[in-house]
DNA sequence: TTGACTAGAACGAACGTTCGTTCTAGACTC
DNA sequence: GAGTCTAGAACGAACGTTCGTTCTAGTCAA
């Protein structure tokens, strides 16, 4: 296959992963159709399981295009931040980025129960996306930044407000964008769990 | 319908929905068919129709029953604490103890997306249970043992970190019962939105 | 430059299965 | 015997998937 007309983003199969992303968030993946992903994306059936296994390969390309995605970033947030208090910042800044710029995106990433349709993918909270994040709070316990304490149960408390601000945001309930809290989550969050000078 | 009847544990619409939850826990609602429910209640198909509308309708029963049961756990707990440190606590030893005694309703609770599958319900943080943790919060804020600041902010700071660690434990992630975490969880979290002396 | 050939992308009707639900008949209770 | 509950076969709709075919664009000999 070649390469570079696979990738290009009017080839069919990135108009299905598109309308594959935007379907599974509004209607869920167990309510949107094959028919569905035909009738909206303008592929075929046919040509859409000559790009994907079925289904379910649909939705396993989806996740792990988020993933390498959300490696990435934070890959790049770690090497242009040196303290774990700014690199762990940075990194609720841009989940609240992707939040409000491709709601779709952070909701299939954090909302959605993979398991449900992709029984053999971890938990996306032991995905590696979120080791990287639990490495930038153990980082932080060894420079002293972060209190000495279970790593998860930091890990937890440092993100798991922001991250549940996000849902918050994704059901409609935030009025304000995520921006708007941003300062108030991170006093809330890292003064829980900031070393005691 | 009979009232004593309709209740008593071992009656049809008990066994449907205790096996339902289990189900639905287990595999998905929408992995769950109602042949699944009939022969692992062992109750007919014509029994279940006679108790219940349809399959959303065995859901929405499952639901409005568990939003009841932890609207009357939230109210005796405002009503044998003063504080709203003590009430707020109590509130994270209640959802602990849930989960570790029936993780079965903790994860329909918390972490089934009900609105795929019940589109008239209201997500599940705007629901009554919600609220009323929410009003704890302004309360705390009232006595001066939170920092004033946005009250969804600090309601999402305060039971944020506890609620993400219940979903790594239903998840697996967690070894250890969320007893043993408790405590630290606690500190992380009453310390990012406790009022500044 | 043309025409024959090829690989793979696209197509969509049709298939067999499974789903939620209905229906008719029988059993039990008061 | 009227009302309530149970039973499970049957129904039609919708599903994911398959498959035989057509279309498209590139290659290469002459």
């Amino acid at each position: 296959m070649n390469r570079s007309a696979a990738n290009k983003p009017d080839g069919a199969r990135e108009k299905v992963l598109a309308t594959a992303l935007r379907l599974f968030t509004e209607k869920g993946y167990f309510s949107t159709s094959m028919r569905d992903i035909t009738r909206e994306s303008a592929v075929s059936t046919g040509s859409i399981y000559h790009h994907f296994k079925d289904k379910e390969g649909v939705a396993a390309a989806l996740y792990q295009s988020m993933i390498e995605r959300m490696r990435s970033d934070l890959q790049q947030i770690i090497d242009s931040h040196q303290s774990a208090h700014d690199q762990c910042r940075a990194v609720i800044v841009l989940l609240f980025r992707i939040a409000e710029m491709e709601p779709e995106t952070m909701n299939f990433m954090l909302y959605t129960k993979h398991r449900e349709f992709l029984p053999d993918e971890r938990p996306v909270c032991s995905s590696e996306p979120f080791e990287i994040m639990r490495s930038m709070v153990a980082y932080g316990m060894d420079t002293g930044e972060i209190e000495r304490c279970d790593l998860l149960v930091a890990s937890t408390c440092l993100f798991g407000g922001a991250i549940r601000m996000i849902t918050s945001r994704l059901d409609g309930v935030l009025d304000r964008p995520l921006d708007d809290y941003l300062d108030d989550i991170w006093a809330c969050s890292w003064r829980g769990v900031a070393a005691s000078r």
